[in-house]
Order: structure tokens, then C-alpha cells, then sequence
DNA sequence: GCCAACGTTGGC
DNA sequence: GCCAACGTTGGC
């Protein structure tokens, strides 16, 4: 069964168009920190499914395109790269502790941002506009990806 | 830069 | 296992 996500990442680092710009318009999705988040990668997503890309941490946060996951999941490598921000002394190449897939863009869309997200009412129960909500990486309800991609996107 | 919210760490 | 201290996230 096919799910959707949306996945946050900062545009200074990766927005949607260097995605688009990769080979393969595919980008390994590093640097998730978070044990919820890689549990989600590991546990739950699935070759196919429908991601919502996400701007985060940026003049203008919100959703920017549309993509897929893309494969299933491998060891994060910037954890043992001691010159990476993303570098954990305390993984073991022998059982790494991080993980990630890959992300295939599928296109740009408008910008649909944070204040048109929290304005909408069909989608004020997106974890996304949850209050505290911080994770890098969650699931999306096919009501709320039916009514973004067909409506909004 | 501020700060609310949350996750992680580590002493006990 | 509790919980205070600390670090991080991310919008503003």
C-alpha cells in the first residue's frame, strides 16, 4: 500500500531544485538525527511512496515540490565522517546507528506555504501544523496528500 | 537572535 | 527509573 510522507529539508543545504538538478533527480536523504524519524524510514516507508518536499528553516517555509522514496534504507555514511556536522562518535560502522534512503524530485510546485498550510481547514490536523511538532520526517493521510497534490500543488 | 517545545544525557 | 540540565529544532 502506497503511503505519503512529508520530508523537511533546509533549501540551503538541499532545496527542491538541487534535487531536481542530482542525477537522477535522486538525493540521499542525510542526516536524520532522530530515532522516530529513522525508525519511519526504516520501518514504514517504502520504495513509491509519495513525499511532500518540504522547506524548512528558511525565509520561506512550506511545501515545495513533490517527490517519491526511492529506495529502502543503507547507513547513513556522513555519521562516521568526523569532518560532517552530521558526525556520531558514537555509531559503530559495525552497527550504525543512522540510517537513509533515497529521494527521487518528481517537480517543483508553487510554494504552498506555512501561513497557507495553517489557513486551510482541510488540513489543520497535518502533524506538520501540530503545535511543538519537530520532526524531520512524517506521515501524511491520503486525505491530506489527495488534497494537496489535487488541489493546492 | 529569541524562545517554546521537545529529545537526549547522565547522575543518582 | 526519575528528572534536571543541556542541546536541538525551527518559526518568527
Amino acid at each position: 500500500m502506497t503511503q505519503y510522507w512529508l520530508m523537511k529539508s533546509e533549501p540551503d543545504e538541499c532545496s527542491i531544485d538541487d534535487a531536481l538538478a542530482a542525477p537522477g533527480a535522486t538525493v540521499p536523504w542525510t542526516g536524520v538525527r532522530n530515532y522516530q524519524a529513522r525508525n519511519f524510514m526504516r520501518d514504514a516507508m517504502r520504495v513509491g511512496d509519495g513525499v511532500l518536499f518540504y522547506h524548512s528553516s528558511c525565509p520561506q517555509p512550506g511545501i515545495a515540490g513533490l517527490a517519491r522514496v526511492a529506495s529502502g534504507v543503507r547507513p547513513d555514511p556522513t555519521q562516521f565522517d568526523s569532518a560532517s556536522p552530521y558526525f556520531d562518535p558514537k555509531s559503530r560502522p559495525d552497527q550504525p546507528r543512522w540510517l537513509l534512503l533515497d529521494v527521487q524530485a518528481l517537480r517543483k510546485t508553487r510554494l504552498i506555504g506555512l501561513p497557507e498550510l495553517r489557513a486551510t481547514p482541510e488540513l489543520a490536523d497535518m502533524l506538520i501544523l501540530q503545535r511543538g511538532n519537530r520532526l524531520s520526517i512524517t506521515p501524511v493521510s491520503e486525505a491530506h496528500w489527495r488534497f494537496i497534490t489535487e488541489r493546492l500543488a
